[in-house]
DNA sequence: AGAATAGCAGATTTCGAAATTCGGAGAAGG
DNA sequence: CCTTCTCCGAATTTCGAAATCTGCTATTCT
């Protein structure tokens, strides 16, 4: 009877989709994160209707959600584009990832109880069993393993007390995937990126939380790195191909 | 013609509405806010419908925008209703404010060139002038302090560099500020309020971070202390009252 | 009488089409 | 030859009605 208070705090694919426009907005923000959807590419509302076979309406309020989220950018009456990446955003978002997961792996620490830590084991067990797979450039692995990835992140947090918290970090952690989904071609997960993972839960499993955040600051920072290194040679080297963001987005006019 | 990177950082009304869309956000956002519709209400888009004068679909695209800044919550299949206050998220909201603002206030300062001094002063300028309004309770009143406000304090923000702090700043603004508007009966703006301000913008002119995050520290967990002070007399005193929330917000059926 | 089910009225979600708006192509004028 | 204005097609926004869903009420069965 009684509501959940602050802001609903949902990462990605739920399993329940009551209304069709949930349904649209976790395909959509999946098809943008991912990298489905390229940066900055129009979203023509026409051609989703048709991809996703739903109408025009939820659409349309997915498309709203996903801009209160940073992923999608409203542009006046000219419709919809995939929000632009770009270096500094990476930056930012890298900086307050490690400041602010940081300071709620911290406080779950503190909080947390024999069911948290058994969640956060529970959770780092489930991504160790896609760390497996042969091939995670396909997207349906890498989906998985990005979901995993997210899991165990989010069950580390989820004793930090604080709903509003725990948003800013999904938020962060959705625009940062962007990144590293983008740019960053893995053919499969950097043994360090484990054993970082291995670490941290060790820690926290030890209420260690000195210990536990400084390896999560410098896990994220890491990946932030990794990313921005990949981004770089994307945007600088050969100006040859430097129409990246090729149009092949819309399927309007070819040519 | 390049975009702006980041999250669209966009405070209450706009100048210049391109979109239906956009003008119903910001009206309801400000129909929220102020306390017109008070918390928990349910939300029925018939109603907005007749009240704002649009039809289904603007109103619903607000509805969803407003869920993710956690104003509304979009409940199943069973409409929209608008976010619950308690206790427990003033108190998560302040100490989030006093964190992120500081530190938004603290890079500002150091970024920060002559033209950033002259609209923190023209900012304060400007609230000075509603300040000296007799009646601050009248909607209009109250609705026009707040905006100078918030402009004020992003203002002063505004140099901090990290669109991602401003928009984190921007959400728990918005949200912080139903509770002043829901609980705390201000006749005439406290004195001490208005001294705070005029110490932050001295200190923050001075170029001394350390002074004005401090006292920008404290006129933050002042202003939650005393909302926190009169939510608890609404909530606990008179189980009389209980039923607060008094019907008096839709003006629709004056029955 | 109590519990479970069917039916109904009120709301919400979803669709498809009408009305606007944008941006460029082409004509007219300088 | 370049600029400005007008008109047209494409896309987006907005509406209103049809389809669904929810929660309650009345009815029926045990």
């Amino acid at each position: 009877m009684t509501f959940d208070w602050g802001p609903p705090v949902r990462i990605g694919s739920n399993r329940e989709h009551k209304t069709l426009t949930d349904a649209t907005v976790d395909r959509l923000r999946g098809d943008i994160i991912s990298g489905r959807l390229k940066s900055g590419a129009k979203v023509k509302s026409e051609d989703l209707k048709g991809l996703y076979g739903v109408g025009t309406s939820p659409i349309r309020e997915a498309l709203f959600q996903l801009a209160s989220e940073g992923l999608v950018r409203a542009d006046g009456q000219r419709g919809f584009r995939v929000a632009e990446l770009n270096e500094n955003e990476l930056l930012e978002i890298t900086d307050w990832r490690a400041r602010l997961e940081g300071e709620a792996l911290r406080r779950s620490i503190i909080n947390g109880d024999v069911n948290w830590e058994a969640n956060a084991i529970a959770a780092l067990h489930r991504l160790r069993g896609v760390q497996t797979s042969r091939d995670l450039t396909r997207d349906k692995a890498a989906d998985l393993w990005e979901e995993r990835h997210r899991e165990f992140h989010f069950a580390l947090y989820g004793k930090c007390g604080s709903p509003w918290l725990l948003r800013f970090c999904e938020l962060l952690i959705q625009n940062g995937e962007r990144y590293r989904r983008a740019f960053v071609e893995y053919k499969s997960i950097d043994q360090s990126i484990t054993q970082e993972h291995e670490a941290i839960l060790d820690a926290a499993v030890k209420r260690d939380h000195v210990k536990a955040v400084s390896i999560l600051d410098k896990h994220i920072r890491h990946a932030g790195e990794l990313a921005q290194k990949f981004l770089e040679k994307s945007l600088a080297p050969k100006a040859s191909s430097a129409k990246l963001k090729p149009r092949r987005a819309g399927r309007g006019r070819t040519h």
